[in-house]
DNA sequence: TTGTAGGCGTTATCAT
DNA sequence: ATGATAACGCCTACAA
């Protein structure tokens, strides 16, 4: 444990006074070529780290990001969340950013959490995901004008905050489109309940696909909640009609793999795809809508980043997922 | 967005000096009933809340905590972290600390963010995860005095190190003693290569398992790196063989779900287990070893704020899987 | 371009 | 039991 190496042991160190370090570390285009090398020499010989906790205190920022991390629902969807962090973590680190991790069983408790964080860390911007509409969170950190970016449209405006998302809608309806173009004509979707923003849009990209064909009528669509029992059921109800659909698209991976099973039992090939691609998808050959995680990830980033230096960045960043083929379809 | 509230406002707040705020709130037994009572009155009136930054400077902890984050490997196995993590956040926030992220590529790097973070904000602990034979990080920070937990044991000396981990071998003992009970004879082990402690100490568990019934002679044993194809064509070379066994054991559920794929084509059914009970396998139904993850990230936690506080804990954690029955076996 | 003098909010030391 | 004072390491004035 070598004693600490403050701005005083560089400054001593490289016979310059502090400030000159302070300088060179804040501001290196005012401190002479020849001066700032020695500084700079000295920094490294010593392994010099400037300290956070001071510089927070006296800049009120603390170069950290806060996130927060889910229960992990049913361990598939909980992956995606997973990648994403992963990535988040990478790219801020680049940029000089560490990501610090907090949990919460609710939108209220998250606030109280927001001002928790906000008091004693001095937090300088929140990524939230997962937006629905009217999203509390959101308004109580605008309104007091708190950084953050959302991983997630807010459905309500689009303009009311800085966003990251990828294009859901874009997803179902390149997978519809493939499935079109393999020959398919009775192509049904199974999603979630109208009402949730992620939902609704990828049943949109699966709606607007069908009618562009002219296939409006041999569309049938299904609505349940998430799971692999859920997507079973509604997909068996599916074939018992008169007409029964030769493929499906499935707003997630848990749904689409319950259509499999459905699918499995039947005499004629029915083609399925799921979204997300996730571990469990690529584990079983699902053809799955990937979502471009690492990207969106750095994206918030820089976002954020931007928002704390005062750049003016496009503040809505819509991404393209693209279509993972496998067996299934 | 109210001004900053401080130690300073509380004591006018309360008509006492600052320094008998501090004490309320480092030292409450020092300070007298009533004084306190009025103190703490302040506080909640006020919404203080102590600023980490100037804590820390002058104590020089900072109450966070860092974990490395992983590039999510293959997937399957990534959502085992991702578990480990959520757990790990909610037990720190609960004894008052943070969870911090960082990403490595490697061990040096590793090594030289813990420096890094070290440096500029007085981490107060690391929690590692996955170590092996000989691992340079634990070295390092031993010899520095930096307090840190493993989850996983140091295969080289139990007693080097506070560590936390799963018992693998209970749960492979437990899986193979469970198709002993079903009648099964010859079980297979597909495992990973000799020489890493998990998958060494899982196989063992195995095969003492089967010693102990008598029945070495039908133990075939594998050995490959971690996946899905890999498994599909161990478990065919063990099928092709003159007397196939009828079950087996696998070390991960990457190399059971392949397992399961060659099994799916013979006439014969084969038992297959695997081991992390991922959301893969419980997609599709795949019998495995489940880790306490939540209690295990919990008793990191307990480590690491005793070896802080100063408390003798009993610093080796050795927990229990258990096993998920499912289809599959 | 470089040096000097506060002060950020907290806690430890020492008086009272 | 309580209060005054110094110090943690850094950055932002301002002076040289």
């Amino acid at each position: 444990m070598a004693e600490k190496v403050t701005i005083a042991t560089v400054a001593r160190h490289a016979r310059v006074s502090r400030q000159t370090v302070s300088n060179v570390l804040n501001a290196p285009h005012i401190v002479r070529e020849e001066t700032r090398r020695r500084v700079q020499e000295a920094i490294t010989a010593l392994g010099y780290r400037a300290n956070q906790a001071a510089r927070q205190m006296r800049t009120g920022r603390s170069r950290l990001f806060a996130v927060r991390i889910e229960p992990t629902r049913d361990g598939i969807n909980g992956s995606v969340l997973d990648r994403f962090l992963h990535g988040l973590t990478e790219t801020a680190d680049a940029a000089g950013y560490r990501v610090m991790l907090y949990t919460a069983t609710g939108d209220d408790d998250e606030i109280a959490t927001f001002d928790d964080l906000l008091g004693a860390y001095d937090l300088d911007g929140f990524v939230l995901t997962g937006t629905d509409h009217g999203d509390p969170r959101t308004a109580w950190l605008a309104q007091r004008g708190v950084p953050f970016v959302t991983f997630g449209r807010p459905w309500d405006d689009p303009e009311s905050h800085p966003w990251v998302d990828v294009d859901g809608a874009a997803g179902t309806a390149q997978a519809t489109q493939r499935l079109l173009d393999a020959g398919h004509r009775r192509i049904a979707f199974i999603g979630w309940p109208e009402g949730s923003g992620v939902g609704d849009d990828r049943r949109a990209g699966w709606r607007t696909t069908m009618a562009a064909a002219g296939l409006d009528g041999a569309a049938p669509c299904r609505a349940t909640e998430d799971g692999i029992a859920q997507g079973e059921r509604e997909m068996r109800e599916l074939l018992a009609t008169d007409d029964p659909p030769t493929a499906v698209v499935c707003v997630s991976d848990s749904l689409a793999l319950g259509a499999l099973r459905a699918v499995r039992d039947t005499a004629v090939p029915v083609a399925v795809t799921g979204f997300d691609d996730t571990p469990v998808a690529a584990a079983i050959g699902l053809t799955s809508v990937s979502q471009p995680l690492a990207a969106a990830a750095g994206r918030c980033v820089e976002l954020l980043t931007g928002l704390l230096d005062g750049q003016p960045t496009d503040p809505h960043v819509l991404l393209s997922p693209t279509l993972v083929l496998r067996h299934t379809a």
